[in-house]
RNA sequence: CGCGGGGUGGAGCAGCCUGGUAGCUCGUCAGGCUCAUAACCUGAAGGUCGUAGGUUCAAAUCCUACCCCCGCAACCA
């Protein structure tokens, strides 16, 4: 059995409705996932939502909810729309589970427990007390940042006192006074990017964001504050007792977290390395954690730097994983609106639930996944979702369809003809050259077939899209040079009838299967009407990526009906 | 000298890593076809690939300098 593959996304916060940074970041994971299924792997997707902090605190009491009730609703919110978009994910890692709670609480205790033999204490861990000002009024500790152009701290942050505050950190720097012995996160860290980079699998991917990375860690100073007085934030995870009481887990010790908390195989108190008996009789997978593990984390380029690109390899180092089972940073880009950063405060959110209402979830799929090229950003335009779908599914790929199997059933019953000369029905050209676009459908295909591929492992699915989609052109040239309308008026040309069909019908059976990943529904209802694997209706078995080889249907295949899969969206004239 | 991204026909983009006839979609114009979802096909017009140097037989692609645009507090992918 080939490597399983584990991928997975932020979680999203709850504190407020998903848009379409989220919808996009969440489908671009479901259709590698789906990729990978594709190719015949073992795929783990695991996403969800981060459900702690003091926001989430906050909007609970404005609301008059229990922080639990509100996290919930904002939650249903999610995996509906995760639904409604097919996504279609192994795990659901939601921060507020006991599973997750339980494996936070445990690391924690590792690092803590992992105590340098010179002084007893945590090599990892340490309690430092720091002074600052504090604005009573939004209940956080203010930085210069925060201090208006006279220098003092604006009406917005009144009342403002200085007060005192003890935490844990955790150590990313070896600086004099917290100096971790025999080991320089910082450095190691650099050396690391440095190693990856050099043996060619770049720790972030595209790898133009490498460079951004590096600098930024360069620049790393200071240690990471992981705790909050439970005084001030009440809606966390709180430290094991070990620690004192008193102390929740701030944001970082318990989002990232998830990626370990909810792969199967996983025991917090076992290490990542081991699970005992019971943990896998509890899970149905056949893989144990380090089966699955290292992932791909799909990630938005906000929080590249410094969550998932520093704190995160260093906690991982931490803990105990080797170089070898680090990660990779799949970072995208952002849509934009209208050239603008999509904003709350300035309003112009897109919602993906209404679009998905208003055109389909297909359509909306189609369009996230083919008008970004991933890892840069791109304009958002309604306009353009009609557009893309209209010219590239309806006309092209939908109509090629439909004017196939009508041919089909009109001129032979919608009977499939295999003939033992595949090159029959491709003299059609004015010049008499046995070719589509230069090349015969066969290689034609296998060729997309391999470019596709070669895209996909480079995450570049616009790139793959329309590869598979350039197919569905070439055939619509081939219907229009190969006039099958003409043959079936002549009787000497039956062969070449029945071989432009198979041609065709081959040609779209292929299509299916690579556009499968991207349009699961449009995928099955290209294969219904086709009336091929029916015994696999609906399911994604039903495609196989070895299967997009010529010559898969056979002689005597009967055809479906045609019904327009892609109807095209009309809107009125602007 | 803060960091990073980008500047390619009217619009939006790909190509740049691994130099070698500048590609895609939309739009415009002119034809063709009639199997098809007013869909499809062919052809044409339109670009000195931000600017200036350099390397090379050859540069959109590599190197240097400069100009312009965007992002880098928070909500937030």
């Amino acid at each position: 059995m080939s490597k399983p593959f584990f991928i997975t996304t932020a979680i999203d916060y709850t504190n407020g409705a998903p848009h379409i940074g989220h919808a996009y970041e969440k489908v671009l994971a479901d259709v590698l996932a789906r990729y990978h299924r594709l190719k015949g792997e073992e795929v783990f997707y695991l996403t969800g939502v981060d459900q702690h902090g003091q926001k989430v605190q906050q909007s609970a009491e404005k609301a008059g909810l229990a922080p639990q009730e509100y996290v919930d609703g904002i939650t249903g919110k999610f995996t509906a729309l995760w639904a409604k978009l097919d996504v279609r994910y192994s795990a659901w890692a939601a921060t507020t589970d006991p599973l997750h709670q339980e494996c936070v609480r445990a690391n924690l205790q590792r690092l803590w427990d992992d105590a340098d033999p010179a002084t007893g204490a945590s090599r990892w861990l340490y309690k430092k007390t720091q002074r600052g000002f504090y604005s009573v009024r939004q209940e956080q500790f203010l930085t210069d940042k925060e201090r208006g152009p006279d220098g003092e701290f604006g009406p917005e942050w009144q009342p403002v006192e200085e007060r005192e505050e003890e935490n844990f950190y955790f150590r990313l720097t070896q600086d004099a006074a917290n100096a971790l012995p025999g080991f320089d996160p910082k450095q190691w860290l650099l050396d690391f990017i440095d190693r990856r980079s050099a043996a060619g699998q770049p720790f972030v991917l595209p790898d133009f964001r490498v460079s951004e990375l590096r600098n930024a860690v360069e620049k790393l100073e200071g240690d990471l504050c992981i705790s909050r007085p439970a005084s001030r934030l009440k809606w966390g995870i709180p430290f094991p007792e070990g620690f004192g009481a008193g102390f929740v887990t701030y944001v970082w010790f318990d989002a990232l977290v998830n990626y370990i908390s909810f792969v199967p195989g996983h025991d917090p108190h076992y290490g990542h390395r081991t699970a005992p008996p019971d943990a896998i009789a509890l899970c149905p997978s056949p893989f144990a954690f380090s089966d699955w593990w290292p992932p791909l984390h799909v990630i938005g380029k906000d929080i590249m730097i410094p969550a998932h690109g520093v704190y995160w390899p260093v906690m991982l180092k931490a803990l105990g994983f080797s170089d070898e089972e680090m990660p990779t940073l799949l970072v995208h880009g952002w849509w934009n609106i209208a050239g603008a950063k999509m904003s709350k405060s300035v309003g112009n959110i897109v919602d993906p639930d209404a679009l998905a209402d208003k055109y389909g979830p297909e359509a909306l799929r189609y369009y996230l996944m083919s008008d970004i090229a991933t890892g840069k950003d791109a304009d958002f335009s309604e306009q353009r979702l009609v557009m893309r779908y209209n010219t590239d599914l309806a006309n092209s790929l939908g109509n090629l369809l439909n004017r196939m199997l009508n041919m089909a059933a009109k001129y032979r019953g919608g009977s499939l003809k295999r003939l033992s000369d595949p090159a029959a029905g491709f003299v059609l050209q004015p010049d008499g050259a046995p070719q589509i676009d230069s090349l015969s459908p066969e290689i034609l295909t296998e060729e997309i077939a391999h470019l596709y591929r070669d895209f996909l492992d480079k995450h570049l699915i616009s790139h793959c899209l329309a590869s598979a989609l350039s197919i569905a052109t070439s055939m619509n040239g081939y219907v229009d040079s190969s006039a099958p309308w003409k043959l079936a008026k002549d009787f000497a040309q039956a062969d070449r009838l029945d071989a432009v069909l198979y041609t065709l019908a081959e040609s779209l059976r292929i299509i299916a299967i690579l556009i499968s990943p991207v349009l699961p529904k449009a995928a099955q209802g290209i294969f219904d009407q086709l009336n091929w694997k029916l015994d696999e209706q609906g399911q994604e078995t039903r495609f196989r990526f070895a299967d997009a080889h010529w010559g898969g249907l056979p002689d005597g295949h009967l055809l479906g009906q045609p019904t327009p899969i892609f109807p095209r969206i009309e809107t009125p004239a602007t």
